[in-house]
DNA sequence: GCGTCTTGCTACATATTATGTAGCATATTG
DNA sequence: CAATATGCTACATAATATGTAGCAAGACGC
């Protein structure tokens, strides 16, 4: 039973029913976007410092990130402070802060 | 030569430092994992009906991830059940339960 | 037995996306 | 004037995803 099948794919992608979560979703599901919210916890960084930060990424997928979460209103670019999360990507990276601990129970459990 | 997706790999993309919230963030990080996830959070799903949950996904990369999420340990395969959260992966889909929320939030002020 | 479902999963050619290296224009410092 | 750092881009190569097709194994009714 599919539904939509072979429907028109201009909207944001992955995001076909147009619920925010599912754009929200494909957008945090972007190489390096995680990882730059991350980075980005504990105060800003310039464009090079966040490159060096997130294993040193290509500089192309980089500002193609950074223009997309710049887009989405989650991070923006302060003269001579470079980039910083907005009081948008800071509400974001809260729902993030409990990963950390359940990163470590999960390697613990992997690994065994 | 391509590496095979879905098969095991020892070092974790993403993650030279070996901080397993690194490796974390690379695994949700990947087209399609978060999503899975978030299709799963109500019940089990054969691959095919994840598939369409999916905004019909292609197979070779649900399958890639499919792999990579029960290497994970979060994912498991029930024989007549299709795919289903473990307790631990159970666990980690808490963790974003306030993402729908703060989707709705953020739509509205980006659109603005 | 047969045929028709559905399941998880794979092959393969094509399209999309990321990498790595180099470089640009601008600004700031000495 | 260098010398340095910023944000950002070009471009060829490598890695990933897509879309279509199909496989083998079960379950179902006949």
């Amino acid at each position: 039973m599919p539904k939509q099948a072979g429907t028109a794919k201009k909207t944001v992608r992955g995001s076909r029913t147009g619920r925010p979560i599912m754009a929200l979703l494909d957008l945090l599901g972007r190489r390096w976007t995680l990882r730059i919210m991350w980075e980005l916890r504990e105060g800003s960084l310039t464009s090079r410092a966040l490159r060096m930060a997130c294993d040193e990424a290509s500089p192309t997928v980089m500002q193609a990130r950074l223009s997309e979460l710049r887009e989405a209103g989650l991070l923006e670019l302060a003269q001579g402070d470079g980039y910083g999360l907005t009081e948008l990507g800071k509400e974001l990276n809260q729902t993030f802060i409990p990963l950390q601990r359940f990163a470590e129970r999960w390697s613990k459990q992997v690994s065994s």
